[in-house]
DNA sequence: TATCTGTATTAAGACCAATAGTACAGTTGG
DNA sequence: CCAACTGTACTATTGGTCTTAATACAGATA
């Protein structure tokens, strides 16, 4: 379900913390499913519950999830949450296409991209997925 | 020339760092003009040198600048530059775009988000610049 | 009641950013 | 030549964060 990177340099509950959200935001993880104990979960990856307990603290307090004292941590309905993220990402697009802009790359780069990436340009790659 | 932001939670060099190659990428420094001294922007900022030291490796081992000992640092030729960045910001942009793609933002959105920014769009906005 | 669950706290070690101080090497102008 | 500038290198120390470690307490459940 998870696994760490030893080369990535960015702390383990972070790497815990946006494992666990991706698989919320696919819909791996449905709603009001369990996350594994604080304590199962740093059993398997062979690291101390103190560092697992501050990843859920930070997707609870996120609005990932949300905790029962004696029961454990479960995912969050997340209709609301895939609303954010798809603002926080439209802000960072906007910024990525003001830099690319300024950068002198082209509009017809971007589209290109954009289109290449829907699979929707006349003949190239999009034919897998 | 350069403001540190006590609020930004990056290292100071790093930000040093970022503010010089933006203004080397902008031609605001242009081509072997001479960085201020590693003392004398210590001084300035009221940090110390060996941080300005760190940002200035940094930036040379990026490219950006050259260093002559005795000397001082310079802006270095950055038509190559502009193109290494014109190609980091196209692989950041088709990262954002697949990630739009899968938090379910649709195609036509990022066509439009496009088309603002470059005042290309039928009527909204892009009147200025 | 035993055992699972979450939660809180404190202490210690490792690591990094930053400071401080010192030293050495190359350049330049008087 | 020399004083004063430049870059560069090194060690030591401080402060903060990440992580581990060891407890302790509280709620849920079979």
């Amino acid at each position: 379900m998870i696994i760490l990177d030893q080369t990535d340099k960015r702390p383990i509950y972070e790497q815990i913390t946006e494992r666990l959200s991706e698989l919320m935001l696919r819909g791996i993880l449905g709603e009001n499913t369990p996350l594994p104990s604080v304590r199962s979960l740093a059993a398997e990856l062979s690291i101390n519950p103190n560092t697992v307990q501050r990843a859920y603290n930070e997707l609870d307090r996120l609005g990932f999830t949300y905790s029962i004292k004696g029961k454990g941590n479960f995912v969050a309905p997340l209709d609301q949450i895939r609303e954010e993220r798809r603002n926080c990402l439209m802000n960072e697009i906007v910024k990525c296409i003001n830099m690319a802009k300024e950068a002198g790359i082209c509009e017809e780069a971007l589209i290109y991209a954009v289109q290449s990436a829907y699979g929707t340009d006349d003949d190239k790659g999009g034919t897998k997925e």
